[in-house]
DNA sequence: ATCACTTACGAGCTGCGTAAGAATT
DNA sequence: AATTCTTACGCAGCTCGTAAGTGAT
């Protein structure tokens, strides 16, 4: 058995049993896997992949336990890389980070920007979705990191380091009824405008939206959309009130008004979310660091050295541009 | 990175960073591992093992956690094959057992003798030594099988399954003055002669030991064995009275008087002790199906695969031959 | 007819063991 | 002097890619 006959089993399984697609994913040639596969099963003495006809059909149950084992494997191969690549102060390297779209957008560039200084060469694979989807990323070892936010609870995940807090904000359009007034706003007044929220807004679950239940107010919510640029064109197109994390709001938007919602919607709290069982680049670490300025490095490490019990959210600081 | 490399690394470390004798023990020879030895280490960028001269001197810091990642490695590629061999229904293969004396000698060749007829062609490594030598073998991960006895408690281990109860019995020469009555015997008559026990008897953490001391008793120990069949051919020079584990007497011992023994000793439970993160071939099943005839296959699998809470100490029966 | 896997073949690389060399003890 | 690791060399085996073959849709 050899770690080139294990990664051949998994890129076949990972490309839907494709073994041209798996092929020119791994940069090799087709009867090469072909062949690696042959061979491994050969040693095995028995068949991973189900035949019909001269294409793989479906995975053998003993075949599914030899590729979950396939991945631990090869899992504790990259975390030998890991370790070596951090002794020897590789700057070079790979960082693949799963976000939410307002993370992505307004959080991360600036922390990655100051990661470059020390770390020039990590190539970054940031890829968006919504919280679930990055979990996901994570449980199928896809990514490194997942950067999720909640509102307050601590998020699923082996590892789950709490990194700053944030609210939402009103944003609307200087001639908008409620955006001369200085008084904070209540929920009913709010409510009496049109709204434009995020889409995950209207989630069962998401604790903003129960805020108005709660209230037994309806929020006129005029349209949802996937990410804070969009709404808040919206709200330059005076279709409503916008609701976006406070990081949304740049210098560039000094054109709208940004109304204080802290006291009607729950205060949230962004984590990373790691994998326990990976040996981390020193770069994560660091970006880490970057999103998380009150944290010590040793109270990161202990999270992620698997002290489950630590709960760092009261040692966390308000986001900060 | 390749297997070999990361076994090379080991069988180094093991041998006690004798290049030479690592060399012997996987059956390559001395260059052969040298090279592989420096390949890896140009490729991890740092020595795993520091050079004194031309020799090696110690483990590098770096080299250590190498080395543990290494051992998961191979440890899951071990699995891969364990559970390969399963599948097509190998019979043939390895058994690490580490035992007690008394379980080694009079429990497991029964229990082997029957494992035989379905697994012909297992090669059995058998390692005696005491409860916590076979324990701390099974942490170095160079068993799969730990056989140790308690007066009651859970042994140490992740996976603890109880296989049977058992007592202490006295054996006595027909002559002797305990031998003739039918009554039950106190602590305080035994104290009375000279008596023959097993070494581990006098460690201070023994409740047999304790028995004694609770009742204000010194017993007289005329002398201690390391072996039930020593302690029995000293009872058969007159030497004093024996205490052994009842499977220590077979058939053969009729030329002895056996005294029962419960009432004044605590009662004792076999364990067999596994490691959580390692695939177990069939016929360790079966073997542990042999010593444990109480227990279903499903009991056992439940504590093996990791079911922490479960007792089954009260499914278990007295030992019988 | 096309797509996907298998088989055949020749080239290049890798890894081994033998044998000789060098540094310690 | 003996032990132990390193270096050099030549051979064997492995694995690759190209190209042709085969079966299925």
């Amino acid at each position: 058995m050899t770690l080139n006959q294990l990664r051949t089993l998994l890129a076949i399984a990972d490309a839907e049993l494709n073994i041209s697609l798996a092929a020119a994913r791994l940069n090799a040639t087709q009867p090469a896997l072909s062949r690696q596969l042959r061979q491994i099963e050969e040693e095995l003495g028995f068949q991973v992949f189900v035949r019909h006809g001269k294409s793989l059909a479906q995975i053998t149950r003993a075949g599914g336990e030899v590729l979950a084992r396939a991945r631990a494997v090869l899992g504790e191969v990259r975390n030998i890389e890991a370790l070596a690549a951090n002794h020897r102060r590789e700057t070079r390297g790979t960082l693949r980070v799963a976000t939410t779209q307002a993370l992505g957008r307004f959080v991360l560039p600036a922390a990655l920007g100051r990661l470059r200084a020390r770390f020039g060469a990590v190539q970054l694979r940031l890829r968006p979705g919504g919280g679930e989807e990055c979990l996901d990323l994570l449980e199928r070892d896809e990514i490194d990191l997942a950067l999720v936010s909640t509102e307050g609870e601590r998020p699923a995940g082996d590892v789950a380091l709490p990194l700053f807090r944030w609210n939402r904000a009103l944003v609307a359009l200087p001639g908008h009824p409620l955006a001369g007034g200085n008084a904070p706003l209540s929920l009913t007044q709010i409510a009496q405008y049109p709204l434009i929220a995020a889409d995950t807004a209207t989630q069962a679950d998401f604790k903003m939206g129960r805020a108005f239940r709660e209230a037994g107010i309806e929020p006129n919510i005029a349209c949802t959309a996937r990410d804070a640029d969009t709404i808040k064109t919206f709200v330059r197109l005076d279709l409503g009130i916008g609701i976006v994390a406070e990081m949304a709001l740049t210098p560039e938007d000094e054109d709208l008004v940004r109304l204080p919602a802290a006291h009607v919607f729950p205060g949230c709290i962004t984590w990373a979310i790691l994998r326990s069982d990976r040996i981390q680049r020193d770069y994560v670490f660091e970006l880490l660091r970057e999103l998380a300025p009150t944290l010590s490095r040793e109270e990161i490490d202990r999270v992620i050295h698997g002290e489950r019990g630590l709960d760092l959210t009261s040692r966390i600081a308000h986001w900060a541009a």
